[in-house]
DNA sequence: GTTGACTCTATAGTTACTATAGACTTTATA
DNA sequence: TATAAAGTCTATAGTAACTATAGAGTCAAC
């Protein structure tokens, strides 16, 4: 098939896939005589595989590596194991972030009366006066 | 005083500020004689303003939406709060995100024995059914 | 007067794509 | 059969918010 349809399949964009080949994710697959990409099953496999990673927040070195760690199907696997868990810190890390982040952003909300003037804004007032209170 | 110094007392790398700059968040300050640029109390006001807008992960376009408003203190203030609560939406959606990522990423680690083979691996082998199941 | 710390501009790199230009190939229609 | 439309090709630039580098100039201290 060619990368239209692959694209298609995986619900992918057609620079994309061209993008992930240059990037070493996906094997340069053969071409026809007007030099079109040429994909078969195997193919959309390996998209696929990327793409469930992607949906994982995997990063794309990430997936590089555990492709590389999928042809060498002997050796251990806690590295795989390792990377996950490492993953999820990160993510665990980032809602905790963003929970306190949403906390100061919903006080700040409550500061603002709504109909006032931006002089008497109290959310502004209240970015400003954290600054004065560094100062 | 000069760039470095300002940089040390935000917190700020020097690129950063002459980044800034650039972006036409920070006004162009004056310069020395032999061209170095020179900040006062205001341009340090102003930078931390940026760096507590920064901390709620406001972007650098919002921001300057803000101190355009900040300098037309006459207006309505609703267009701050909006942008505020907006943003809220956009933080707990990504909250929403990263648990039901968390769920899975957990699931997927506990499939991994974590003493064998890569070719043994729930991980890669979840990863793998997955996308075969899609096929 | 020279060393070292600081500053200057301009440019490239980061991540994971997306968008575009300009040319070529293939398919569908008249 | 000619041509128009759709699909594909490569190469390049843009996105966000910086960070890093090169190569040159400035300034203070010894």
């Amino acid at each position: 098939m060619k990368i239209g349809e692959l694209a298609k399949l995986t619900d992918c964009s057609v620079q994309t896939i061209r993008y992930y080949e240059k990037e070493q994710l996906m094997k340069s697959p053969e071409r026809s005589e007007g030099n079109f990409r040429l994909y078969n099953k195997s193919s959309l496999k390996q998209l696929m595989f990327i793409k469930q990673c992607r949906t994982l927040d995997l990063t794309l070195s990430e997936i590089r590596q555990l492709l590389e760690l999928q042809s060498s199907p002997s050796i251990q696997c806690n590295s795989v194991n390792k990377m996950i868990d490492s993953h999820i810190q990160q993510v665990e890390q980032r809602i905790k972030e963003l929970n306190s982040l949403k906390e100061q952003l919903n006080y700040l909300s409550n500061t603002c009366s709504n109909n006032g003037t931006i002089e008497q804004c109290g959310i502004l007032q209240k970015l400003t006066s954290d600054v004065a209170k560094n100062v």
